[in-house]
DNA sequence: ATCCATAGCGCC
DNA sequence: AGGGCGCTATGGAT
């Protein structure tokens, strides 16, 4: 049973859908008669369609009603719109009330805003239109099954961002603070420098001969390293660490505190904790490849150095989750690469890589792998690929095409259909000319760049979106899995991080074993949905631990 | 005062 | 090295 729901002033208006997917009678309902009514008719086990998650679900979780289903239809209609799987014609992409579907149209990137979140609120007629458009080309589809299981996940993976929003990742404030000012010294109540810092930055003032140097100002120091007679390009700390000097050690441990105490010092806490939680705003698929992204808090980012400040409260415990080298594993199954999927069932993917005679290392294996997924040329990496063409030649072959027809300005699309964006017009204007008869060898060159560089890009988009796909599915599965455990006082266990290929279940000690167990049970499934019965096995790195600092 | 690009670095 | 991000500080432009 599908019903439609759309905030309108006030309230919300919503229907269901009779079979031929038409809204039957519209009832008009205040917030809190709404709330009231998901309550009792979750109970039917309904699915609920509206246009943005992120404008209705959080009200329902506020009020401590969650959903079971939902459709997203903004999320779908980015996907659809822009699928190579949805035969042309088909209606979705050409609706301008849902956004640009082509690319080309608009000189924006086309991105999952194209619905204005704040735009004029569409009424349940012509959100049970755009339901029924997204159906038909699903069903016109020679993926349909493909497509509605992407439509599910993404959907799903929408309630998700909601929900961890609402619960947040339980962060011990003063744990934060003493892990800080071990490091740095003592809070600044003034702002300024921290202690630390400051006698670092004097340090390094002493030592380059610069008494008014800002060691964060990049042009002030490369100046001042360069008055001192150091041959450097850059300050990155790649190329900083290759000199010798004495203000190299000083600089390096500034510039790696520096970074800890403005990107998730004080000031960042206090923005981003409150009451024992952080909560960073996620955005669904709000990458290009489908993948995550997060608007605010930086969670794609919580560097290893605070990690010992996410801590479960007494009697609780966080199951962390990642799933190892997930991108090789996706790309052995979507290339039905039977030796590549041959050495995922060995555990480690890089050790098999090893134990096969591939290569002979672990490092090289790592190095080796990466390569071939982002488009290595040069150096180690460029120098182990032709053994690795030669064993896993399916897998290789895979994205070698992709990159091919990035190289082409053509459109790639993940297994479960999500297409790369085309290449800007810029791009094609650089193409265009370099075949011209005007152009000179520089021009020629800088195309060839360009080319090689948007087929980098395609090659990477359909493992990673391809990754995505499977984390989304994951943790969908997951999710379904949880609300069925429960420790005596009503605990439950609840999903309180998601990155990529990593999450963090926050359980009462008593369920645990369940949890762990439901997060590999859904790893597992995630496969199956996605590959079916393709040999692919995909690995779990499970820790249970007090904090997340624990997590291997 | 505000916007924007760049450098640099953290995460996957 | 090579893909995808978000964020901060800086510095120039408006």
């Amino acid at each position: 049973m599908d019903i439609v729901v759309s905030p309108d002033g006030a309230g919300v208006s919503l229907a269901r859908l009779d079979r031929a997917g038409r809204p039957d009678s519209v009832m008009s309902l205040s917030v809190d008669q709404f709330v009231d009514h998901v309550r009792e008719t979750e109970q039917q086990d309904p699915r609920w369609v509206w246009a943005d998650t992120a404008t209705v679900y959080p009200r329902l979780l506020r009020a401590g009603v969650s959903v079971a289903r939902a459709v997203d239809l903004r999320l779908c209609h980015a996907v659809l719109a822009r699928s190579t799987y949805v035969p042309g014609g088909s209606g979705v992409a050409d609706d301008p009330q849902w956004g640009a579907g082509d690319p080309e149209a608009g000189e924006a990137e086309p991105s999952l805003l194209d619905l204005p979140v704040e735009g004029p609120a569409l009424d349940v007629s012509e959100l049970a239109a755009e339901h029924g458009r997204q159906q038909a080309a699903v069903a016109a589809s020679g993926h349909a099954g493909r497509l509605r299981l992407l439509l599910a996940a993404e959907s799903a993976g929408a309630l998700v961002a909601a929900e961890l929003a609402a619960v947040g990742l339980p962060f011990d404030e003063s744990t934060h603070d003493a892990l800080l000012s071990a490091v740095l010294g003592p809070q600044p109540l003034s702002g300024g420098r921290p202690a630390v810092l400051e006698s670092l930055a004097a340090r390094i003032r002493t030592g380059l001969s610069a008494p008014t140097l800002n060691p964060d100002s990049a042009p002030e120091l490369l100046r001042a390293l360069r008055s001192q007679g150091l041959s450097v390009e850059t300050t990155r700390k790649w190329e900083l660490s290759q000199l010798d000097h004495p203000v190299i050690e000083p600089l390096l441990e500034y510039k790696g505190l520096a970074r800890l105490h403005s990107a998730n010092g004080w000031a960042w806490m206090r923005s981003w904790v409150r009451e024992g939680r952080f909560r960073p705003d996620y955005v669904p698929s709000g990458v290009v490849t489908g993948r995550w992204a997060t608007r605010g808090g930086g969670a794609l980012q919580l560097p290893k150095q605070i990690r010992g400040a996410v801590v479960a409260p007494a009697g609780w415990e966080l199951v962390v989750a990642d799933a190892a080298q997930l991108e090789p594993r996706v790309l052995a199954a979507m290339a039905r690469d039977e030796a590549m999927a041959r050495a995922s069932r060995a555990g480690d993917l890089y050790q098999a890589l090893v134990d096969e005679g591939v290569v002979d290392t672990r490092a090289h294996a790592k190095v080796a792998m990466l390569g071939a997924l982002y488009g290595a040329t040069s150096g180690e990496a460029g120098r182990l690929m032709p053994r690795l063409l030669r064993t896993y030649s399916a897998a290789t072959g895979l994205v070698e095409a992709a990159a091919r027809a990035g190289e082409r300005g053509e459109v790639v699309t993940t297994w479960l259909g999500r297409s790369s964006p085309s290449p800007p017009e810029s791009w094609w204007e650089r193409q265009r000319w370099a075949g011209s008869s005007e152009a000179r060898p520089a021009d020629q060159q800088l195309a060839r760049t360009q080319a090689r560089e948007w087929g980098r890009f395609t090659r990477n988009f359909v493992v990673q979106g391809t990754a995505a796909e499977w984390a989304l599915c994951w943790l969908a599965d997951l999710r379904r899995r949880l609300v069925t455990l429960a420790a005596p006082g009503d605990r439950r266990p609840r999903l309180v991080y998601f990155l990529h290929d990593e999450v963090i279940v926050e359980t009462p000690t008593e369920v645990s074993d369940q949890v762990e167990e439901a997060v590999r049970a859904a790893a597992h499934r995630a496969g199956q949905l996605l590959f079916g019965s393709f040999p692919v096995e995909f690995v779990l790195d499970v820790s249970r631990v007090s904090t997340y600092a624990d997590a291997s």
